[in-house]
Order: C-alpha cells, then sequence, then structure tokens
DNA sequence: CAGTATCCCCCTCGATACTG
DNA sequence: CAGTATCGAGGGGGATACTG
C-alpha cells in the first residue's frame, strides 16, 4: 500500500475551499478535462497528460473515484480486459462548473501567451466549444464537423440529443471540414479579429454543407461572445 | 532575492491549463476569495488564511500582482504606512468566473462533511450570497443586514448600485439581523431543509425591516435553487 | 494494457525567527 | 505592520523496472 498519501486539506467550511480540497491539486483538473472531452483508458490519459508521471496518475485517479468524481468501469467494446475511466455525474456537474475559469484563462492566455503547435491538440478547443450548447443547438441539427488546427485533428458532433468530441480524423467523412492557422484561432479568441472576418478572408475555411456550416458559424459567435466579460 | 521561484507550469494551449498556471498553486484561490470580501492588508490576509506561512503568502502576492490579478496600493483612509491589496479588473473577472467551483464544492462539502463552526466565517456565506446578484437586485433596494452565524458575524449591504461584505458586526445598526445555527446553514444549503420551513420553525430568525427582510428572503431563495445544478 | 514499486532529487510548503 | 531569512519535512516528478 502505497500512494496512500494523507490528503492535504485547508480544512474550511467554505464551498471553495471545499472544491480546491478534492480537486485542488497539481494534475487533478486537467484529468476531469480530458474526462469531459469523452471516456478514455489510463494510457491515454497519460499520453494526453504529458509531463505526468505514471505513479502520481495512479494516485490521482485513485482519490478521484473515492471522492465519486469519476468512475471505473470495464470497456465492453474494446478488446482485452480495457478499464476506462469516465466521469460519474458529479463530475460531469464540475465539468461544468470550471468552464468560467476556463474561458477566463483563454482569454487572457491568447491575450499574453505566443501560440505553439506543439501544445496545442484540437480537441481542447472543441471541448470548449461544446460546452452548455446542449441547450440551444438549432431545431433538429444533426452534423459532424472536423476541425484541422494546424497539425491537430478532432471532430465536433452535433446533434439535438447532445455534443460529442473526439480526438483525431472522423471515420465516416464530415458534414463540414473547418480548418485553420493556430495563428488565426489565436486571434479569435484573444479578441483581434472577428469571424466574419477570418471567413471572409479565407485565414478560416470552412467546407461542406452549407446548411451545416452555417449552425455551427452561429455556435461559434455565441461562444466567442461569451469570451467578453459582462 | 529570495521567493523568485521559477513557476512550474503545464505548458498548454489551453484555457483552463493557463488559469492552473496562474491560480492553480495552493492557497492562491483562497486569496482571490478573500480579496473578493474586499480589500485587504498583509496581516488580514495572513489572519484570514490561517495555515498559510508569511513567506508563501508573500511570494503568492508577488505573482498575482505580477499577472495583474491584484493590485497593491497605499490605503490613505487607514493609519500609517498601511499597504492595502485589491483586486484588479482581471482578478474581479477571475473571482466571478470562480463561484460555479465554489458552489459545486459547497454542495458536496454540505452533503459530506459534518459543519465545524471554528472553521466557518460567516462572511465566505455571504461572498456566496453576494456574488451575481448585482444585476436582478429588486429596484430601490438599499438595506444592510447583519449576520449572525453560531460565533461568526459579517454584514452584507445591498444597495442598486452594488453589494458589500463587511467582516464583524456593523457600526450602525443594520436595517435587519439574521441569525442561525451553523446546523441549519448546513441544512439549507445542503437541500436538506427548505428556507421557508427554517423560517416558520423559528431556526432562521430574521429580524427587523419587513420589506427589507422580504428582499433578503428572494435573493437567498434564488441563491439556494442555483444550487440545484440543471 | 493497466498499472505497482522503487530510487532520487528537488521544489514547495509550513514554521519560526528576525527586521525596518 | 509588512514583510525577509532560514531550515526541516515531505510531496511532486522523472526514470526505470516489474507484474498480471
Amino acid at each position: 500500500m502505497s500512494g496512500m498519501a494523507t490528503r492535504r486539506s485547508y480544512g474550511q467550511f467554505c464551498g471553495l475551499a471545499h472544491a480546491l480540497d478534492v480537486v485542488g491539486e497539481r494534475w487533478t483538473l486537467l484529468i476531469v478535462r480530458e474526462l469531459a472531452i469523452g471516456p478514455k483508458r489510463y494510457t491515454e490519459l497519460a499520453d494526453a497528460l504529458t509531463g505526468i508521471g505514471t505513479s502520481l496518475l495512479a494516485t490521482r485517479m485513485r482519490q478521484l473515484e473515492a471522492d465519486g468524481v469519476i468512475e471505473r468501469r470495464l470497456a465492453l467494446d474494446k478488446p482485452g480486459s480495457s478499464v476506462v475511466y469516465d466521469l460519474s455525474e458529479a463530475g460531469r456537474e464540475l465539468a461544468r462548473a470550471v468552464i468560467p475559469l476556463a474561458m477566463w484563462g483563454a482569454r487572457h492566455q491568447m491575450a499574453d501567451v505566443e501560440f505553439d503547435e506543439e501544445l496545442f491538440r484540437a480537441e481542447w478547443l472543441l471541448a470548449f466549444l461544446a460546452a452548455d450548447v446542449r441547450n440551444d443547438l438549432p431545431e433538429g441539427l444533426d452534423a459532424v464537423y472536423e476541425f484541422r488546427i494546424g497539425a491537430s485533428v478532432a471532430a465536433l458532433h452535433l446533434h439535438a440529443g447532445g455534443t460529442r468530441v473526439t480526438p483525431g480524423p472522423t471515420e465516416t467523412p464530415a458534414d463540414a471540414t473547418i480548418a485553420a492557422a493556430p495563428e488565426t484561432v489565436a486571434a479569435l479568441v484573444g479578441g483581434r479579429l472577428e469571424l466574419g472576418e477570418a471567413l471572409t478572408q479565407g485565414l478560416l475555411q470552412a467546407d461542406g454543407d452549407s446548411a451545416a456550416v452555417a449552425a455551427l458559424v452561429g455556435v461559434i459567435e455565441k461562444r466567442l461572445r461569451a469570451l467578453v466579460p459582462a
């Protein structure tokens, strides 16, 4: 029995302090982010979280499961005895609760930091796009979008029932394909470039079903507006 | 020159990762919480954050100022050469962005943890009440409420222009006084007790101007409903 | 694949003592 | 009051080896 570190706690009776007792340690919220994109296996997590050690990851997963944020289960659809981690209902609530913090960070990161393609994954951007749009998607929308941001590819599945993000290229052809340079994305999120401008100048290329593209543009515009604080 | 630790960074191009690079270290978000209640001096912060070392606090304040989250200034209204820390505009945005996380924590803390009066400060509760009510306060509301939760006392100032929280008893008589046992508060926030029930049973006592009390009850009810996730 | 088990180094944290 | 200086303990992180 190792790894059973007695967790350090603020020991205050305050919602924020308690939240930080649970998810305030290093790497923990990034694990939640990865699982918010979709269920993942141990090695997939270890890959996504470059820099974390396998030992520490195991400890965090144990803590998160004990705290009821994530659930361990066997993936029946995958080969072998593969274990899959997924967010619990409480974990999903947490993932939603963290969105405003992520938006605050995005706002300031894009303004301050130089974009580095090596450190970027398209699914992070899409997780952000997908978040909370569930409630106001256009009626009857059902489309798959493939995004190519620099070297990173991911897909956004929008349908009335909900949204889904998958890393990598789509298996079946997407309804529309969106391509942009990382710099363009940075400029958009940083507020230095208007979406309309990016489209007319061809910096952001959207090809495919025109109705699907139009719906997506609406969603993106809504999210970009949400970046500007009230 | 000490304390100039090279900060560890996730180095990912992701809003959440960047937010955590800035405020993910131990104590940092609790410092923001304290300043969200109101401007504070160094020793007031050290007192409020029981357990933090003075050295570490100094380091954190330096980092937060460098990152543009807080501002240092001289308090002209206070005696001596007193320095006061306050949130910057970015810091205020951050404080707002963190509310959902605090609510998530409150929801689970009240459900799981035994209330310990020693570890509770009424101003934490009021900061939570005051957050984001700014936009939908009743017209012409202008009242001061004194809260007595167990041994802890704090005041909530509601007026059309905004809200303010002050620790300790009010200097001038409050328009209304609210008193409750910690257990009552825990039951309310944990969803095990209805506000109406608490009032009729006398578990939550509200005395003073009846219009002011009615307005407050409306605000509290709105916040309690917000605890239940969609 | 999904982890556990070590070893080692260093940084971080917490506590205390001290200073202008 | 507003910090700086110092030091000990331990947690975090990388590397690697090993297991079912």
